[in-house]
DNA sequence: GATGAATGAGTCTTCATTCAT
DNA sequence: TATGAATGAAGACTCATTCAT
């Protein structure tokens, strides 16, 4: 059209088949800063570099837009991490740590823990994707963990615990970090640039404490020999 | 409807005192379920039982109502902690778990719950409300643990662990379980019931496990017998 | 509480009789600052310092409230006006200069001009008000100039005129002048402080020079002797 | 009705340049008939023939839009104005009936004389504008005519007289009228037809009458050959 | 396809007016 | 009388959505 014949490289970039995805990457950026409500059309069609109108030859509303937005999101990184179900033979006190810091790699250092965000702000107002958002990515998350978990003790590696509820454990740090990112990290780096990585040692150090550890009964356990 | 006891309230009653409270407790509610942006006030003042004008005979603004909901409601529960802070005596593996359910009850139970997640999610339109609640909430909170985490290590109740990180981990199942509680758990009754206590047992014995236990280390420990 | 036992001076000298006097006095002085439509009842109830229902028990609504200023204001004026009609028997050439100096004393520096302002301001919305002003003020006004007029060539000592048309021409300079008081003299002091009495002055003069000189007619006069 | 040529008029017609125009002159008439607060955007946007939204497509604000219609309907008559400042080299005696009547046509007969009535009755509320409109309109005007005094005294065709002063005296019958044409003409045609002329004529008359007399003095100049 | 001017329903906010005390 | 809390209609302003170009 005006822009130019396009041999190859098309002045900006602009193939028909980018365009979704450019104006989804705007709108997340947005929602995720400023929540549904609040994000303007105008500003996503802005930041994308196209018109108001454009958005509707793509979505047919801004709820529309906004389910997308998760569901792209969330999909492709629903893929990525079914690859890494497959997590096989280590020991599990091997496997533990490296799980939480893939965990980060992909949750907490992406998109995915904006969307996260998001969806729990807006979660009165889009029940469905509130839902859809708790059967595909926690509650697999969780199983996952809870698998890894099951095994250990399978193995004898780990003792007898509750393991949905440890799974939850096991979960909340990464999960809790990765979300005040998007909230207060902005505002005041006091904490925020030490953190990422020390939470990740020290978590999976506490965690394999915990998951080891004989039976701590609330009474100090003695000494046993604790021992795999 | 609206009021409560009644019988024969007048059309309108008159009651300056207890006016802003009201409104704000109606205010809250909707704040949580829908965001800022989402609640309109005019089912604001109807869940409060009064007209959309009697609401600036209190509140400047929206954002000034908002402001006043979100300091009205934290300001007596830290006062309410405050008072909890002066723990003392106990053994540290008594004393952490006591404040662990104590904790709950101050903070998973109640609306501060939802006020955190409505901060969360509106910390990109309201920085200094997002910072006021990270000095006046977060911040204590995570120093409290992290004191207790302290003494215990002083008195070699506890091994020597990075008391920062430790006091995030030890903070995070209980938070991120009081806000999905406000996301999810209305939706799908699925994991609610059963966990709220069940976390709080699990924590409790993880944590002591993971402070108790001498030094996991990554590597499996070499099976000392292991130390007090 | 409020009021006092007031034996026999009232605090701040509240009586009924003086209460509506008093309220119109207030509202007139921001009815001429902002208008009508800007002028909020609040305040004006504020500047009388009585609460906003007080003004109901005066007056039935904002615009009786902007009459009964108008009406107030006006006819007192009047009264004082037509004592000063009976003009006596002074030359014509001393009764116009004192005219002029007379009405600026009752008409430009008097809450009068900030009421003409008002009315012409509003004319729009209060055509009957704006009638009303037109009746009783202007028209008497004009006419009592051209009274003066008429005498003056009936006594032989002004030429023949167009008594109506010069009957403005007289009027307008202090009425202008009075006017722009409201408007711009509060902006910059450039010309106010010096031109009261200048333009008193100059326009006596001027309008003598006009009224006695023989007949300029437009085509200029033959070349006499035009003197300095 | 509101548009003009059409026929088959698109729904909403697409004229970016021309809307501007065709709200400022809508919103004119309005505020100079009601006042600002008293003009309702919707009536104005009616008006116009468009609907409400659009008028915020190129006004900012209700005040913004009041601004621009002072601003954009002053500044061209005053470049109209600016040509005729260039007055040449007539006989003063015919060069000031030439600019009474050719600054009534430029201004008392035009949409200016509104825009004065509005301005001075918004003075209150809109410093700025009537300290734009003073200094644009009011004083330039004001130097006109003094310039046209002052050289009438310097070739010997006036007497010496306050110039300044004067120039108000000779401002004033015309403005007043003008001003006065949108308040009262509209309630009774009493006056209005016949005046405009008459005035005219009548004050030629009178200002040359008063420049060219050689010194009225209060007490009645003898009896000089002031001959017919 | 892309644009962006136009729309109008929806909100916040104000303020004249009422009325129980 | 006087008060001032409460009201609600009205108006400024926003923004998702449409559609002629």
């Amino acid at each position: 059209m005006h822009p130019d014949s396009d041999s190859k490289a098309p002045r900006w970039g602009r193939r028909k088949e980018s365009r979704p995805a450019e104006l989804m990457a705007a709108a997340l950026d947005l929602f995720v800063e400023r929540g549904f409500a609040a994000t303007r059309l105008d500003e996503v069609a802005a930041r994308a570099g196209v018109s108001k109108g454009t958005l509707y030859l793509y979505f047919s509303s801004k709820e529309d837009l906004f389910k997308a937005v998760v569901r792209e999101t969330i999909v492709p990184m629903i893929h990525e991490y079914q690859r890494n179900v497959e997590q096989s033979d280590l020991p599990s006190d091997q496997l533990l740590p490296a799980l939480f810091r893939r965990w980060w790699e992909m949750f907490g250092a992406t998109k995915l823990a904006g969307i996260a965000k998001l969806i729990m702000a807006e979660a009165g107002n889009f029940p469905e994707v509130a839902e859809f958002f708790h059967t595909e990515v926690i509650e697999p998350n969780g199983a996952l963990i809870a698998a890894v978990i099951q095994r250990g003790i399978r193995r004898g590696e780990f003792r007898a615990v509750d393991v949905e509820a440890m799974s939850h454990l096991l979960m909340a740090p990464l999960v809790l970090k990765a979300i005040w990112a998007h909230s207060f990290d902005c505002l005041c780096e006091k904490t925020s640039g030490l953190d990422a990585e020390r939470i990740l040692t020290a978590h999976a150090d506490a965690a394999l404490a915990a998951l080891r550890a004989p039976a701590p009964a609330t009474a100090p356990a003695p000494s046993k020999g604790s021992r795999s």
